[in-house]
Parts: structure tokens; C-alpha cells; sequence
RNA sequence: GCGACCGUGGCGGAAUUGGUAUACGCGCCAGACUUAGGAUCUGGUCCCGCAAGGGGUGUCGGUUCGAGUCCGACCGGUCGCACCA
């Protein structure tokens, strides 16, 4: 137990030494049921790719990782564990693409990140770590969807998807970009498949209200407001003239028919006046009954030529409009005017009601759209109501920026400001039953259906007799079985189907043959609970004990990437509100305190493959051992912004170990200290405290090299301010300070040690130089005590040479005196 | 298009409430020690100038005794979202 390594810094046999005796004395296991001051530190666990973890990785982890050492270091006791998120379409792609099964690359790729995360020197708590893809894992994912179906939260619809054609899977739509599928490029389709959904919409409100109580980023928080997109407005009713009901032939126009009101929502009903034409999304279940003979066979291509975009492509802004009328006209509920109703794509059904009221004159799309087709435009917000004609005003472009104008062309309503219309013209179509005030979100149900093989079976038997039947939970897991043939192919059937032993079972029921739900799970359920089963991850018979998830849950920290400020966050944040009110948690909001970390580039430009600027952690770490590359990382930038990773910075923070390591090596015992370097000591104790508290580990670090350069110059090794600096060096470089801190001759883990107390009255000196401004310019220092507010006293007497020239023939006629901060006399 | 953030030496980056711009590190220059150094140590390093001094934080303007910091306009960049009615 006594190795003893040589007097140089041999970074290797340091870090192998400590690596051995963290896990031979269990260091960084804390003891879950018995921790005094629990501190759950949490990272977003990683998808442990062929590849390995990259430098982006290894930056995100470590700056985590040095946040949990530091809490260490203040007494708490931190839970720091680690795991992978092995499930999902990327490993099942890389599986295919190299021919092998992922349940064989995957544990492959597991050994090789849990290697990489111990080289590293992360605090993880071995002993409760876990993966995504273990049935002990995915048994209670299954058990969750079952709370969620039976509390109606789950639930399966038929729905338009967007469809890969290569992945041959359907894509949540925050995996289409710009209509292609984010993973493969390929040009995404529509499809109508059944699907599971979970009601994560009912939660909107939940969702919104309690971001105000979050202390996350506001960055994540704005993005997360977006996301949910709560618009206010109203619902209006537009009465149907002219239509042919079931769309038969031979009927006159212009009559009423039994064809229901046309719904829209609206932001806007204040313009309603201006409102000169509806739009219907192609979709929409009114269109047949709308539209007239003559219409039918173009509106048929169409709503065909509509269907065979993907969803994302009818989302691209900057298309040009296209559409056609049905033949039908609707009357405007304010006006009492017919105005024609149309279909255009530009109308989406899944926001609102599929269905607008259009208002040309103050909508940029509504507006291209009439321009293109020769409908009315009618304005009806002006700066002020004489200075409008009353007929429509000849408008080049749509009016949108109607701040503080007020209505026109609007009967009873003119002269209204916008906000005074919008609640009288809605109060007034609510009265007659024509309208009412409605909220929309933007958000929609979250769709956990996915195609696909390489994922937790969803738990539903279908039987003819029965129906749809949840898989009882004792049968949990319902295990993926191990077929070879995993590919997906264009049916739209899971490869699961196809394996008929495992597909066909006994309906949980009546006992009859049925079959299997054949699609698996989105991995985002996955990760959206892991955090709950990291501290039971031993516990096989409950998913989350409820003594162990009182203790350390909701997570403390949690530190991640910015790239899962919206879905991973949201979804977890929804499935917690959920466990909570099925009594399963005892809180709603999963993590008290998020932190997003910034992005690691490489000469200026995001690490790829296809760029071939992807670093691989392993080699620096082999060629400097993993402290001085934490160090490093740490070093380099703002860890909430990230930096630029370069070759040659890397050997300033070993040189700074190697000056450490001498002074370790050579310490003084006693002595006495100068009272700069005192000063500069109790400052660097608070100061590092501080800056690794907000994150910013970059000046954490500059002001432990600071504390050190001043060490040099006053020629000291002094024990105490030695012994601090390794503690204080330990959430960066653990195996340098662990191997310090035993050369300094204690026997215990530098990790339980404390961190160094400061005495506020010496983190900053009493004697001050201050500036003397002479009008703005320094042109002089004077020393002074703190305190002291006789500066300009001091200034005059002391400081003939550097300031009292710049004061001849002048006349001082203020004096600006900050007290220890400068004084500046301003003359004529 | 909308939203958020950001422009500081040769480079990565520091700068409490507006208060000595460029901390810390890299690189570079000079010197020392060396058979040697791409090791180590010492000193220097925003620009112009011998100096006194002057200029300087993307550009232009404003507020202020004082602006990297606040306000307005513009230029450039990064990241989200994107026909959301």
C-alpha cells in the first residue's frame, strides 16, 4: 500500500495509483441511506457510441464532475453517478451500418466509456450505475407507460407522421430539419400510422407556471417558453352559406345548408372587420362537405399534392403560398359579409383549428396569399381613425406593426385601441354563442411510438376479443427479444412482428391467441426517469424505493447540454408532474438547479466527422495523464460558454502541476509570512470558492496560478498555504492533489478534507494604490490606507510629480472621490 | 423572418453597482544554465513615440466627472425556433 513513486511528477503512475485506491477504499461511493447532507449531482448520461466520448464529452463531465468535488469539499455528500443511453435509432443505425447486432456493439461500447470515464477521474459512484437497455432498467420504462395508460395519460391515435424513407421510421417532428430526417438527410413523407401518445398537452399550464420557480438559465427557460408556445386569443364561429351538403350535386348556391359553423382560432379578433376570406388547412374534416361540384376534382389534387409533402416542408416560411377555393362562403360573424372560403397549406391542423380567419391587411402570409389570388384587402388598424379613408387603403405590404393604432373600418368598434376590441368584439360573439376566448399551445402530444427494433417493447397485448389489454405487471419486462433480422423495412410494421414466437401470446384476459404491441419506445422516456433510478438502481422489485428517492431526489444540480434544453427537459419535467400525481414522488419539478454547459470547437469550428476535427480525449490524456487535460479543459474558457480547443495551450497547466509538485516536494514549515502574500492567500481561498460556485472554473483556475506566482516571487513553500492550494486544486486535478496531499503526510482522501476557510478581514490588504484622475485620465497613484477618505488631501501634497502639473493655471471644480476605488478631480 | 447571446492584444480569454482595460495562460523576444534543448529559470511583450505624451475594447452617435460595461442606430458572428393564425 506504501507506493512509492519518484520525486518527479510521473503523471501516469499517479493517476493509476489513485484510480486503484478510490476503488479499493470506495471513496467516491457515498452511503445512500445513511448521508447526512445529500447533494445529488447529476450529468446527462451518454450515448455510448462506437467512437467513444469525444472532447465534448470529457468537457461537459468534467466541469460536472469538478462541481461535485467541489461540494464534496464543503462537507456535503455528493452522489455523482454515471450511466448509458443505449437505446435508440443512432446505435441501431450504426449497428446496420457496420452489420452487427447492437446488443452486441453496445455492451462493447459501454466497456469502452466506462474505461474513458474512470481514465478521467470522475467521482462516479460505480456501484448504482446503469444502462437504458438493461430489462432491469427498461421493466420499470414499460412500468411507467402502464401507470401512464392507466391513469389515461397514454393514449393511441391514428396520425399523421413524418416517415423516413431510409430509416424507414417515423420522426418525431424536432427530428425533421428543413423536411429532411436529422439523422440521414433523407426527404421526409407523411404518413398515417396508429400511434401512442402520452398527454403531455394537459400539463401546458403546469409546465409554463413553473419555470418562474426554476433556477435554471434563462436561456433554457426562454427556450422552454417558446417551446411550449402559449398564445392567447379566441375561438370564432363563421356561420356556412352556399356549401352542398355530403357534397351533393345539383343544390342552388347562396343558401343555407346544414353544413356545421367553420371554427378558427384566432390572436387577433380585433381584426375581425378586416377578416375578407377563411382558410382551411387540406385536412380539414369540413373540406368535403364544402366544396362545391365544380371545385371537386381540383381541390381533390390538391389536398393529394398537400398530403405527399412530409410535415416539415409545409412548415418552410419562405414557400410560395398556394391554394384553392372550395366554391363555398362563410358569413363574417361581425359584418354579416360572405367571404370565400378556401384550402391552402399554409394552414397547419394540428395547431389551433385548422382553420383561419384570414385578415390580409395585417398578416404577412394572409396578405401574399390574397395579393396572389385577387381577394379583398380591408384595413382596419390605423394610426389614428380620421386620417383612414374609410374604403380599403391601397397597402404594399402587410400592416403588422400596429402598436398604439386603433380600429377602423370597423363600425361600432372604431377608434377602439387593439387590446379594448379584442375583449369587446370576443365578449360580444360570446354573447350571441359565436365565439368565446380560448388558449392554444403550440405544444402537442408527444408521441412515444417508435418503429423500430432497438428500444423497450411498448406493454400492450392486442386481442380480438378483449382489445387492447396492458401487459399485467408482474410480466415485466416484456423482454426485446434477440432476433437477428432487426432491420426495419417500408411496411410500417416493427421487425418485431416478424417474430412470431415472441408476437403471438395469450391474451392476458381471456386467454386467446393475440399479439404484441410490436412498436418500442421513444428513447426520450428512457432518459426522462433515469435520474429517479440511479440511487434504487440495486432495488429489483420497486423502480424508485421511496426512502432513497425522499432523500436525494429532486436532483441538486444538473448540468448538460443546451441541446436538450427543450425535449429531454420538458419530457422529464412532464413524466415527473405525472408520477407525482399518481402519488408515486412526492415532488413535480425533477431538477432544482440546471446549468447548461457550452460547446467545445476546434480552430473555430464545431468538432465533426465530416470536418475530421474530432479530438480524441485518449491520446492528450495518455500523453499529459488526466489532470493536467481536466485542468486544461477547465482552463480554456467559460465552461457555460465552452472554447476552443488548441493543441498548444495544453502545456501551460502542466507546467503550472509541475511548479505545484516542486513546492510539495520542498516544503517550509513556519516561518513568516509577508503580509501581501496573506493577503493573496485568504483572497485565493474565497475567490476559487466563488468562482467554481458560479461555474466559472477558468478564473477559478487563474487565481490558484495567481496565489502560486505569488508563492514564487515572496520566495515561499509555507505548509499551510501549500496544503490549501492542493485542496483547492482537487476538484480539478484529483490524483495530483490526492498524491500531494498524502506527501504532505495525511493519510485520509484529500476529498474529505474541507475546503480551506479564509478570515474576511484579510482577503484584502489595507494599504491601497489609488489612482488619481485628472479629469478622467489617471495621471498618478497615490497610497492610502482603506478607509481613508482624505485622498485629495494626499493627492495634492503627495503627488507633485505625476499630477500636480496637469493642475497649473487650472481650477479643480469637483471632486469625484470613490472611496478605495480612485479619485478624480475635474477641472476647467 | 422571429427569439436569445456575442464582437477586448498575435491567440484562448480577464475586468463587482459604470471606477487603474488586457488578470491568468499560450505564443513571441532577450538573457541565464547547458555538449545540446522543443527542458528549466529570469526579464520583456496593446499600438505610436527616444521621451514627455498621445491613441486604443466591431462602427457611428448619446448619457456621465468617468463607458468594454448603460442607451440608440448600424456592421459582423454564433445558437435556437421557424407558415403557430
Amino acid at each position: 500500500m506504501t507506493d512509492t513513486l519518484p520525486d518527479s511528477y510521473r503523471p501516469d503512475q499517479v493517476e493509476a495509483k489513485w484510480r486503484a485506491r478510490w476503488a479499493e477504499r470506495g471513496t467516491n461511493q457515498p452511503d445512500l441511506d445513511r448521508a447526512a447532507r445529500p447533494f445529488y449531482n447529476l450529468m446527462m448520461f451518454p450515448y455510448p457510441s462506437a467512437e467513444g466520448l469525444h472532447v465534448g464529452n470529457m468537457f461537459a463531465f468534467t466541469g460536472s464532475d469538478v462541481y461535485g468535488r467541489f461540494k464534496r469539499l464543503q462537507g456535503y455528500d455528493v452522489f455523482e453517478p454515471i450511466g448509458y443511453d443505449a437505446f435508440g435509432i443512432h446505435s441501431e443505425n450504426y449497428a446496420i451500418k457496420v452489420g452487427l447486432h447492437p446488443a452486441e456493439l453496445i455492451p462493447r461500447n459501454i466497456a469502452n466509456f466506462r474505461r474513458q470515464l474512470e481514465r478521467v477521474g470522475g467521482m462516479f459512484d460505480w456501484s448504482h450505475t446503469l444502462s437504458t437497455t438493461d430489462p432491469a432498467y427498461y421493466k420499470w420504462t414499460q412500468w411507467i407507460f402502464l401507470q401512464l395508460l392507466k391513469a389515461g395519460k397514454a393514449y393511441k391515435k391514428k396520425a399523421a407522421v413524418n416517415w423516413c424513407p431510409f430509416d424507414k421510421t417515423v420522426l418525431a417532428n424536432e427530428q425533421v430539419v428543413d423536411g429532411k430526417c436529422e439523422r440521414c438527410g433523407t426527404a421526409v413523407e407523411q404518413r398515417d400510422l396508429e400511434q401512442w401518445f402520452f398527454r403531455i398537452t394537459e400539463y401546458c399550464d403546469r409546465l409554463l407556471a413553473n419555470l418562474d420557480t426554476l433556477d435554471w438559465s434563462d436561456t433554457t427557460r426562454t427556450a422552454q417558453r417558446n417551446w411550449l408556445g402559449r398564445s392567447e386569443g379566441a375561438e370564432i364561429s363563421f356561420e356556412v352559406v352556399g356549401s352542398r351538403a355530403g357534397g351533393q350535386a345539383g343544390q342552388p348556391l347562396n343558401r343555407p345548408t346544414d353544413c356545421p359553423p367553420i371554427t378558427v382560432f384566432t390572436t387577433r379578433p380585433d381584426t375581425l372587420f378586416g377578416a375578407t376570406f377563411m382558410v382551411l388547412a387540406p385536412e380539414h374534416p369540413l373540406v368535403a362537405q364544402l366544396t362545391a361540384p365544380a371545385q371537386a376534382i381540383g381541390v381533390r389534387a390538391y389536398i393529394e399534392a398537400a398530403a405527399s409533402k412530409d410535415l416539415v416542408a409545409r412548415k418552410v416560411g419562405d414557400r410560395e403560398k398556394t391554394g384553392i377555393a372550395l366554391g363555398a362562403t362563410a358569413i363574417n360573424p361581425v359584418t354579416g359579409r360572405e367571404i370565400p372560403v378556401w384550402i391552402a397549406d399554409y394552414v397547419l391542423m394540428e395547431y389551433g383549428t385548422g382553420a383561419i380567419m384570414a385578415v390580409p391587411a395585417h398578416d404577412e402570409r394572409d396578405f401574399e396569399f390574397a395579393r396572389k389570388y385577387g381577394l379583398e384587402i380591408l384595413r382596419v388598424l390605423a394610426p389614428d381613425s380620421r386620417t383612414i379613408s374609410p374604403v380599403s387603403s391601397v397597402l404594399s405590404a402587410a400592416e403588422t406593426e400596429t402598436d398604439g393604432y386603433v380600429l377602423v373600418n370597423s363600425g361600432r368598434f372604431d377608434g377602439f385601441s387593439a387590446d379594448a376590441a379584442k375583449r369587446s368584439i370576443t365578449a360580444e360573439l360570446a354573447a350571441k354563442g359565436q365565439g368565446k376566448p380560448v388558449v392554444q399551445f403550440r405544444l402537442h402530444d408527444w408521441c412515444i411510438s417508435r418503429q423500430r427494433y432497438w428500444g423497450p417493447p411498448i406493454p400492450v397485448i392486442y386481442c380480438d376479443a378483449c382489445g387492447p389489454v396492458p401487459v399485467p405487471e408482474k410480466d415485466l419486462p416484456v423482454i426485446l427479444p434477440p432476433i437477428e433480422d432487426f432491420r426495419p423495412d417500408d411496411s410500417g410494421i416493427s421487425p418485431l412482428a416478424r417474430h412470431e414466437e415472441w408476437y403471438f401470446v395469450p391474451c392476458p384476459t381471456c386467454g386467446k391467441r393475440s399479439r404484441r404491441e410490436t412498436d418500442v419506445s421513444d428513447t426520450f422516456l428512457d432518459s426522462a426517469w433515469y435520474y429517479l433510478r440511479y440511487p434504487s438502481s440495486e432495488f429489483d422489485d420497486v423502480p424508485f424505493d421511496p426512502a432513497r428517492t425522499r432523500k436525494w431526489c429532486p436532483v441538486t444540480t444538473y448540468i448538460g447540454g443546451n441541446e436538450h434544453a427543450v425535449l429531454h427537459l420538458l419530457y422529464s419535467r412532464f413524466l415527473a408532474m405525472v408520477l407525482k400525481d399518481l402519488g408515486h414522488i412526492d415532488f413535480e419539478e425533477p431538477f432544482t438547479r440546471f446549468r447548461a454547459h457550452g460547446l467545445i470547437v476546434k480552430d473555430g469550428s464545431k468538432m465533426s466527422k465530416s470536418r475530421g476535427n474530432v479530438v480524441i480525449p485518449d491520446e492528450y490524456i495518455a500523453q499529459w495523464g488526466a489532470d493536467t487535460f481536466r485542468l486544461y479543459l477547465m482552463f480554456l474558457g467559460p465552461f457555460q460558454e465552452g472554447g476552443d480547443f488548441r493543441d498548444a495551450g495544453i502545456s501551460g497547466p502542466r507546467r503550472f502541476l509541475e511548479r505545484v509538485w516542486l513546492m510539495v516536494n520542498e516544503v517550509e514549515e513556519g516561518g513568516e509570512l509577508h503580509k501581501p502574500l496573506v493577503v493573496r492567500w485568504h483572497a485565493t481561498k474565497k475567490k476559487a470558492a466563488e468562482d467554481i460556485e458560479a461555474l466559472h472554473y477558468n478564473t477559478a483556475i487563474a487565481s490558484l496560478m495567481e496565489l502560486v506566482n505569488a508563492m514564487k516571487e515572496a520566495g515561499s513553500r509555507d505548509r499551510s498555504i501549500v496544503a490549501d492550494l492542493v485542496v483547492m486544486l482537487a476538484p480539478f486535478a484529483p490524483h495530483f492533489a490526492e498524491e500531494c496531499w498524502e506527501r504532505l503526510g495525511h493519510t485520509t482522501s484529500v476529498s474529505d478534507a474541507h475546503w480551506p476557510a479564509w478570515d474576511e478581514r484579510l482577503v484584502v490588504s489595507d494599504e491601497i494604490e489609488m489612482p488619481v484622475q485628472i479629469g478622467g485620465k489617471t495621471r498618478g497613484r497615490i497610497q492610502l490606507a482603506r478607509g481613508s477618505d482624505e485622498a485629495t488631501a494626499v493627492a495634492l501634497a503627495q503627488a507633485e510629480v505625476g499630477v500636480k502639473r496637469f493642475l497649473d493655471g487650472k481650477t479643480i471644480r469637483k471632486v469625484i472621490f470613490v472611496q478605495d476605488r480612485l479619485l478624480n478631480l475635474v477641472v476647467d
